[in-house]
DNA sequence: TGGGAGTGCTTTTTT
DNA sequence: AGCACTCCCA
């Protein structure tokens, strides 16, 4: 009978069968770390030292979250649903959700994502009179987040300047807010999570006595509040697992502390840790490289990863004369793997910043390379399913003063500028009493605006009437016509999309009421607060659903396609083929990051995170010139190019420039001299004119209807986009669209 | 109310 | 250079 257990290597099996102790493990790239944590949960429950329900994992991302359900529920033959696996903050859900009235929250509370924060930091800024100039939404939200998941209450928050207590008033007053509309942010989620907790003793003891085992995915990405949620929930004894690689810890610029690692194995006086570093992803090459980069961090756990697949091929190192010209030759790269057989989906394409996405995007699509682009809008984020959702958040709390001022005029219904200040001074705080929702004085309201606003709160009520007893699906769709969403979207020139994606959301309420298998399982905890039974409400559910996990960033282009991201978003991922572009200082490290305390050491994360991604090439490559922020600069190549010792590497441009060329020597066709001045136009290639359509070359005789006789000088762009520059004489010098000038060889 | 012009920002991102 | 956001005018 095959084992749980076969085909582990030797430190996995290790970490899978410890004893019940609590155990860091430094999981390096690629080694395995998803088997051993689910391996080990399966175990546990396998060998009878805990029950399904004695367990508590936590991820960051709910991909990881299902990836372990999923892994888990083929390795035993249980029922995962209702196990408490999941993200810190939907395993919070769930917790709020169950001990609502402990919490100090309506039955339906609602969940903002950033969006919603901060529109609902900014209507809190006009509502108070606040220049929001001198507070910025953003800055303001930044620092409340950063307050919350530092632990702390705005009356816990130390203010020496006036500027900070005023930040502090704000912060209260935002809480102030949220509470009286219903509504909680993620921070929130975690933070009232903890306090209850804390502060309730029957509800803490029985999760410390529920959950024997606790298991802590990418623990290094863990922030100071989640380290101490984790604490105060182990508080009983049970034996935490937490798999981390302090050499993959690139979040820091959002809270994330790595020290958590090393307090864990302190606090927790740790007596087991292992270290997993046989790596089966990449090969030899682009391990020893990845190594001999993180070495020059100090302070590491220590960890050095190794294979047994062979050294493989040697790191290719392209120097570019431009960002184009580095986006051309990754392509035609790309061309010529694709030709050998890769499949496209298996080569990835990774950046430092977004911004670099656009050359490297244009140079594919002109190359007609189909390729995804990771990042961007997610479905729950569109503004057309945020808007459906405002509809379905005031039936379910019409409270919710963020969702009302979303949606009160969308579809417009003459609720201008005007009624809605009347509004919001009507829901203003008078002496003695708090200040009313806008829904509540909304009902109020008199004179024209009253009017006005009255037909919304009809509608509302009508909705809310029209979606008693129907299933969810059924509300949704009430919701998307009852609303005008729908007929607005018709007659919107460009609404298709929008009207697919409202009939995309009917389907999305049909597949989580058929996952989620409504009714459910009683929440848990009843018997410890002798809550009476309710059964969980599908709308709240799904509305918590929408706000936590937004959806996939793209509609299921499953085609095999080239995969563009940011280093950040391939965390995690792997491919056969990895190019990193654009290994420049100032880019990649940034040079933003040069100047913040223990900046360069996460860039140099970043970049061991990026190089093993790779499993079977990878490829770096940097250009002397770049167009940023519409200036050209001229960077040096990354430091962390110098780091990969020069025996791993194969530079396919020379490694040393001569400093003045005429021509070009040494026979790489995409080499060309550096041109002459460094305000002269984009650098042109040979070989990009022949290939910019019309196979016209610079030097190249022409002649045109208009101008007559002339000679290209110069050229840009390719395919429909490829301009030339041509000397016509006595005529000047212009340049012309190939796409649109008739030019013929003379 | 909606579109067009002007303004300012620009590392990384999940929940 | 682009893009998002604001403001102002018709």
């Amino acid at each position: 009978m095959p084992s749980l257990l076969d085909n582990l290597n030797p430190e996995q099996l290790a970490a899978v069968t410890l004893p019940a102790q609590h155990a860091l493990i430094l999981a390096g790239a690629g080694s395995g770390k998803t088997r051993v944590l689910t391996t080990r949960i399966a175990w546990l429950i396998q060998t009878g030292q805990v029950g399904p329900h004695g367990v508590l994992a936590v991820t960051f991302t709910n991909k990881a979250a299902k990836e372990m359900l999923a892994r888990l529920s083929a390795m035993l033959p249980i029922n995962t649903r209702g196990m408490w696996i999941g993200t810190f903050h939907g395993l919070c859900n769930r917790l709020l959700r169950a001990h609502w009235r402990e919490a100090a929250l309506p039955q339906t509370f609602q969940i903002l994502d950033s969006a919603d924060q901060l529109s609902a930091i900014k209507r809190l800024l006009k509502a108070l009179n606040i220049d929001d100039e001198k507070y910025p939404p953003r800055d303001l939200m930044h620092f409340i987040n950063a307050s919350k998941e530092a632990g702390l209450r705005a009356h816990a928050v130390e203010a020496w300047d006036d500027f900070t207590r005023r930040r502090v008033e704000i912060y209260q007053e935002y809480e102030n807010q949220c509470q009286r509309e219903g509504v909680v942010d993620f921070a929130e989620l975690l933070l009232r999570t903890y306090e209850l907790l804390e502060r309730v003793e029957p509800i803490r003891a029985h999760y410390q006595a529920r959950f024997r085992h606790i298991l802590v995915d990418e623990f290094q990405d863990t922030n100071v509040l989640q380290y101490r949620w984790l604490k105060l929930l182990a508080g009983g004894g049970a034996c935490v697992m937490a798999v981390g690689d302090d050499d993959q810890s690139i979040y820091a610029f959002r809270g994330a502390e790595v020290g958590n690692m090393r307090d864990f194995e302190r606090e927790f006086r740790v007596p087991n840790v292992i270290r997993l570093e046989q790596n089966y992803r990449s090969h030899g090459n682009i391990l020893d490289a990845a190594n001999a980069i993180i070495k020059n961090n100090a302070g590491r756990l220590g960890k050095n990863l190794w294979t047994d697949r062979g050294s493989g091929e040697p790191i290719r190192v392209y120097e570019a004369m431009s960002d184009t010209e580095e986006a051309r030759w990754v392509v035609e790269e790309i061309r010529s793997l694709v030709m050998e057989g890769t499949a496209r989906r298996e080569i990835a394409l990774l950046y430092r910043s977004n911004a670099q996405s656009r050359v490297l995007e244009h140079a594919l699509f002109t190359a007609n390379l189909p390729y995804r682009v990771y990042g961007g809008l997610r479905f729950f984020e569109r503004q057309e399913i945020k808007h459906a959702l405002a509809y379905l958040r005031l039936i379910a709390n019409p409270d919710d003063d963020t969702a009302f001022a979303r949606v009160v005029n969308f579809p417009t219904r003459g609720i201008g500028a005007r009624s809605l200040e009347q509004l919001q001074d009507a829901a203003r705080p008078v002496m003695g009493e708090g200040a009313a929702s806008l829904w509540a004085a909304a009902k109020n309201l008199g004179g024209k605006a009253g009017q006005s606003v009255g037909v919304f709160v009809a509608l509302i009520d009508r909705l809310r009437a029209a979606c008693e007893g129907l299933s969810l699906p059924e509300m949704v769709e009430q919701a998307i016509e009852l609303s005008g969403l729908v007929a607005h979207y018709k007659t919107e020139k460009e609404g298709q999309d929008r009207l697919a994606n409202l009939d995309e959301l009917v389907n999305a309420a049909v597949n989580f009421v058929s996952e989620e298998g409504f009714p459910v399982e009683q929440p848990p905890g009843d018997a410890v607060t002798d809550a009476p039974v309710v059964p969980p409400d599908p709308l709240a559910s799904f509305l918590a659903h929408a706000s936590l996990e937004a959806g996939e960033h793209q509609a299921g282009d499953s085609d095999d396609a080239v995969q563009l991201m940011t280093v950040h978003s391939a965390k995690g991922l792997e491919f056969n083929i990895v190019f990193i572009s654009g290994l420049e200082e100032g880019l990649f490290p940034h040079e933003n990051s040069i100047l913040e305390d223990k900046g360069l050491e996460e860039e140099r994360r970043l970049m061991y995170v990026a190089v093993t991604r790779a499993r079977e090439r990878l490829y770096l490559s940097f250009a002397q010139t770049r167009m940023l922020h519409g200036q050209t600069r001229y960077n040096m190549k990354s430091r962390f190019l110098e780091e990969i010792p020069e025996l791993l590497t194969k530079w396919l441009t020379p490694k040393v420039r001569p400093q003045r060329v005429a021509e070009p020597t040494w026979g790489n066709r995409y080499y060309e001299p550096k041109p002459a001045y460094p305000s002269a136009p984009p650098v042109r290639t040979r070989y990009e004119t022949e290939n910019s359509g019309g196979g016209f070359r610079i030097g190249q005789q022409v002649q045109h209807a208009k101008f007559g006789q002339g000679v290209i000088v110069s050229a840009e762009g390719s395919g429909s986009d490829a301009r030339v520059q041509v000397n016509f004489g006595r005529e000047g010098i212009k340049w012309l669209a190939l796409s649109v000038a008739k030019l013929t060889p003379a």
